[in-house]
DNA sequence: CGACTCAAATTGGTCTGACCTATTACCAAT
DNA sequence: ATTGGTAATAGGTCAGACCAATTTGAGTCG
């Protein structure tokens, strides 16, 4: 794996190009394919690359000589239960990401925060839902935090939460009474007030909870 | 993989037991060796097996049919810039994991981390450095906040980090200066003080925050 | 000229069987 | 009881064949 690696960061792949064929890369390597293949195996189980049969194996993210990877497994017993369990989990990132947000946002980060925020906002009065809106927004709080930690985290835990559960962020009403802490939210990192956008965060997350627990049957 | 994940499950292995050799597997499940040896590969990769030459695999970490994988992959210059983002998303998780705590903890878990706290007290006037004994205690927090995900994730973060820099953790005047402030966080968890818990806890990873930069050359 | 069809080439997925090397287990000699 | 060496065991690698899904492109029809 680490000479497969290697031969992807030498070669300077960007995310969404396609690796050579299996049949070519053993050569290049000089390995057989089967080795080749659980190589490719293990960065496919790292969410590195994705094979896609009879067209490819294509980079999904860069990789250098350097990436640390950290891989974790989580398990828990009942959909809601889980839900919750993840949220707790989210709620503390989330303050974390938004803290650091304040405290580093460029310009630019601004910039893109508020274009997500008013697209949000349009959405919101024009569909009464925000669902994807939303989310994007937050990705936007999530890379102005200049740690991709945060938004590697909080996108999987979100995707994974979204194949468990039907659609939980697109209902036209779920977490409605959070709209309106996005704009304090946003107003407490440009202000790079830390105290008010752990506050404003965690407003929104409570409201995300007790929606779920309503939900629950 | 799904495949391999199911029948260790089904099994009930523990972590430690050794899988049948993949000749008697390739049998049970009815695939090639190579089909299966990419699943072990997998499985390796996701930190939950351990291949040893000669000897046997090996499981890591329970699973269950339940279990979700999460891969991260964090590129950084350097160990400590990587160390530093960890440590960030870290405090967040784990500021949220006393709040949890101070709220839901029983008079066991209380015992619990009481002996844990006298036992990480005992070792550092012993021997100057807390090291285990440290993240034992910190570990009977996570208990004590019955959220398993707490446990799962810190537990796999420290595992991680541990692997890439040689043992951080035991150096004798590693975070020493945290030392205090774990006696005046359980105090808060016991008084279920949640404002106080997370202030302690982040007063903690400020000081590891710091002699991290200080380490840093 | 454009859209559709279908066959060939491409590409990842699987299986088999062979051989290598490190580890472990066992048994005999001391 | 200890030691030494040998055989069995187990993972690691390689080669070659075949399968199935996708892509490509030539040819055909409207």
């Amino acid at each position: 794996m680490d000479v497969l690696a290697r031969y992807i960061a030498q070669k300077n792949l960007q995310p969404g190009d396609r690796l050579p064929p299996e049949r070519e890369l053993t050569a290049a390597l000089k390995v057989g394919r089967s080795s080749l293949r659980e190589a490719v195996s293990q960065l496919s189980a790292l969410g590195i690359v994705e094979a896609r049969i009879g067209s490819g194996t294509y980079l999904l993210r860069q990789i250098s000589a350097e990436t640390v990877y950290m891989p974790l497994s989580l398990s828990a017993d009942g959909l809601a239960e889980a839900l919750l369990m993840t949220l707790e989990v989210r709620r503390g990132i989330e303050i974390e990401a938004s803290v650091a947000a304040a405290r580093r946002r460029t310009d630019e980060d601004i910039q893109r925060m508020e274009a997500a925020l008013d697209e949000m906002e349009r959405t919101h009065h024009r569909e009464g839902g925000s669902g994807k809106a939303d989310f994007a927004f937050h990705m936007t709080i999530y890379d102005a935090a200049h740690n991709p930690l945060f938004r590697q985290l909080l996108e999987q835990m979100h995707d994974i939460l979204e194949r468990f559960w039907d659609r939980p962020f697109d209902r036209p009403d779920f977490a409605a009474r959070s709209f309106p802490y996005h704009r304090t939210l946003f107003d407490a990192i440009c202000a790079g007030d830390t105290a008010a956008a752990a506050e404003e965060t965690r407003k929104i997350l409570d409201v995300v909870e007790e929606d779920i627990r309503n939900m629950r049957p």
